[in-house]
DNA sequence: GTCCAGGACCTAG
DNA sequence: CTAGGTCATGGA
């Protein structure tokens, strides 16, 4: 490996990893922020901004402040699962099986809670490449400045003069990978109006509610973690906007319930035409047998065949 | 122009 | 329980 290709990384570090697809898990609808440029993925984790990519045996990370401690990073890519063990759940039906081959290597991501909630909210009916686009407005206009491992231009000046009634937008072309995801907090003090000039549309006051739920402490997502996941479930569907489908994304993206099961209608489509090709299943006869056909990670299960329909199969 | 998108919610049968 | 309308926006 040559010694850090971009001025200014100043940090990198190296890790072994097998099965690992970056790509699939990377750009597989769980997280709407990573971009493929230059040979490598960018993102932003927290107020990490880092820069990833992989070779047969490796994944090299590379941040431009030094790290001491790569747990967040690990964490993140949940680098320390075993794969085998996961697949080793699935049935072994005709449909799995192929699934698993045409998607060799792909993973669940462990996002943060109030990302991957928010994100979500700003999922319904909306295409993946328009959910990315909302979100990388979102940040550019509401999150944190973080330190870019890109030439970041700011003449270090007045990202604090922007009042709620002074909305500071993007003087011009502001990179969307230089803002970290806007917190609770931030949104909470935000107007219906400021939200959907950000292209969310009716999905605006639902984001507005449910930082403010947040925010006033009224939903603790830490404290959901504690908690079954029926009743994390429970907990989440009560805020306006977040349905079983969003309930069960976040479950799985963000807390790690790998029996969560989303049924969109990719996967909804999947289950259709896979496993009854004959006769048309109703929605509720599907998730019925989603409940019981796929087992303890049927989460994991249902990630393959949403990606491998999307990708693979028209 | 028409259809559809990692939906939720409300109403009517 | 199911079917249909509504919400906003932009790709395909």
């Amino acid at each position: 490996m040559s010694p850090s290709q971009i001025a200014g990384a100043t940090c990198q570090a190296t890790f072994p990893v097998r099965d690992y697809d970056l790509a699939a898990t990377l750009d597989s609808g769980q997280a709407f922020r990573w971009e493929f440029q230059d040979d490598r993925w960018h993102g932003i984790i927290g107020h990490h901004a880092v820069e990833l990519r992989q070779n047969e045996s490796c994944l090299i990370a590379e941040t431009p402040e030094p790290v001491a401690d790569w747990h967040w990073l690990k964490h993140y890519l949940q680098l320390d699962l075993n794969l085998n063990s996961v697949l080793a759940t699935f049935p072994d039906d005709e449909p799995m099986r192929g699934a698993v081959n045409a998607c060799r290597g792909l993973r669940l991501l462990r996002q943060d809670p109030w990302e991957c909630l928010a994100s979500f909210i700003l999922s319904s009916t909306k295409q993946i490449v328009q959910i990315r686009q909302i979100v990388a407005l979102l940040c550019e206009r509401f999150g944190e400045p973080v330190v870019g491992t890109r030439s970041t231009a700011s003449p270090s000046s007045p990202e604090k003069s922007g009042t709620r009634w002074n909305a500071s937008l993007p003087t011009s072309e502001a990179h969307p990978l230089s803002h970290s995801f806007p917190t609770p907090e931030k949104i909470a003090a935000l107007t219906e109006a400021e939200l959907r000039a950000c292209k969310m549309g009716f999905r605006a006051p639902n984001l507005l509610n449910a930082a403010r739920q947040i925010a006033k402490g009224k939903l603790d997502l830490e404290r959901l973690r504690q908690l079954s996941c029926a009743e994390a479930r429970e907990e989440l569907m009560t805020l306006r906007g977040v349905g079983g489908k969003i309930a069960d994304c976040v479950l799985l993206f963000a807390y790690g319930f790998d029996g969560a099961f989303p049924v969109d209608v990719w996967v909804e489509r999947a289950l259709q035409r896979l496993y009854f090709p004959r006769r048309r299943a109703s929605e509720k006869r599907l998730r019925r047998f989603a409940a019981t056909h796929f087992g303890p990670r049927a989460g994991y299960a249902q990630q393959y065949l949403f990606h491998y329909m999307r990708t693979k199969m028209k």
